[in-house]
DNA sequence: GAGTGGTCTAGACCACTTG
DNA sequence: AAGTGGTCTAGACCACTCC
């Protein structure tokens, strides 16, 4: 049932395994996973470790629960977590359907700053992705996008429709590694020449940057993404806690 | 011991009250509180139930577990969780001393953004402020704070040294009121003249806007933060969850 | 009323830190 | 060895939802 590290504390090794399941398939999303009840009896451990399990699903966006109802598998569209940039416009109300376009996909040299944001050995290869987000035919967003070639190496031969929309349903799904937080920084500088290009701007536009360092339960970066955005229609949001 | 509503949990009332003691000094920064088996004795519950307590104050950031040696308080300057704007320079790794001038504190008549954020009725008064954030004698921010009048009134006559450096730290240490979480919402614009004044820049000049709303636990919103600073100079780091 | 998640108990045992 | 927080158990009872 479960293969996961023994030494890891067993809510832990639930939570993975139920998270893998949803990404499996076996669970999905909008419908009500087993119960608290079954779930303990499947796992045969404590209704409380269960709860724990849950709770940092819950906590991850993953699970919703509905007391009198059930725990039902979010819907998988990140809207609430590490997908909010651009609502666009001032309606502020709209929210984007995140189109995305992967413009190359590539096995690379990583610099030392990939490197050490991946955490990879001085022989570790990475893959490197540019990607554009798109909105009705306008680029809101150029990504370029590493990842460690040991983690995710089939990625560069998978039929490029299964990386899209998002991408960390796709870890998920694929690889199962699934991305719990994020650390992100964001600047404002000027466009050069590449990201001027692919935003359909003169070169020296406003742009703001946002460096993302995607990380998994085990504390372990799982991507690291540097995106640009038009400064003047850019809107960031987010919960701090 | 404890006067909170009676219909809360338990565990959130004794959250509460302990998030209070601190607050009143009766455990200060760095400095030990007391055991689990204590508090259980103390509010005369189970551990399991302190245990639910505390774990909210970990995440909340307010207590900080060290296994083996005891919980503490963490030293409350924010740095990890609410206050972590210009990092400042390329070298990314001092952080800045948070020295703040408040230059001027009256009640206003909010308007009807501000009165949304902060659930004001028809009727009620507003307290508003202006703050610049310096360091090394260079301006770095420049805030307009919004408060309930009804809830924060005694802060207009307050001793300006009791709202420095930081007002969170304040608003719990006189009114009780603990700011759980935020919702941040970034921009890019450019500077009109009193921000741009405030900030000692050209009109003009492209700048960051950062909206907050400060929440407590129960949901209700306590303040309403408008910042600007210059954009050029802008970092802007925060953990996604 | 049956079934669900939410709160709470009163322990047990383990892992870590300090003397 | 003593004391601390971390994990886990096997229940009890409550609050909410749906039939």
């Amino acid at each position: 049932m479960i293969k996961a590290d023994p030494r890891l504390p067993r809510y832990q090794q639930i939570r993975d395994d139920i998270a893998a399941r949803i990404a499996r398939g076996e669970w999905k999303a909008g419908e009500a996973i087993a119960t608290e009840a079954e779930l303990s009896s499947i796992y045969g451990v404590a209704i409380g470790t269960i709860r724990r399990a849950i709770d940092e699903l819950a906590s991850d966006g993953v699970i919703e629960r509905a007391h009198g109802r059930g725990m039902f598998v979010r819907r998988a569209d990140f809207s609430t977590s590490l997908f909010r940039f651009f609502r666009l416009g001032s309606s502020g109300e709209r929210s984007i359907s995140p189109d995305s376009r992967i413009l190359s996909r590539s096995l690379a040299t990583p610099s030392d700053i990939v490197r050490d944001r991946l955490r990879l050995g001085p022989e570790d290869n990475a893959i490197r992705m540019i990607r554009l987000r798109t909105d009705g035919g306008k680029v809101l967003l150029r990504e370029e996008i590493w990842l460690s070639a040991t983690l995710f190496g089939p990625i560069l031969d998978m039929d490029i429709a299964m990386l899209t929309p998002l991408l960390y349903p796709a870890y998920e799904r694929h690889f199962g590694r699934i991305v719990a937080r994020a650390k992100e920084r964001l600047t404002v500088e000027t466009a050069d020449a590449n990201v001027a290009c692919d935003l359909e701007a003169p070169a020296g536009s406003s742009v703001v940057r946002i460096e993302r360092q995607a990380i998994d339960h085990a504390d372990h970066p799982l991507e690291w993404r540097t995106s640009h955005g038009l400064a003047d229609q850019f809107v960031y949001e987010v919960d701090v806690h």
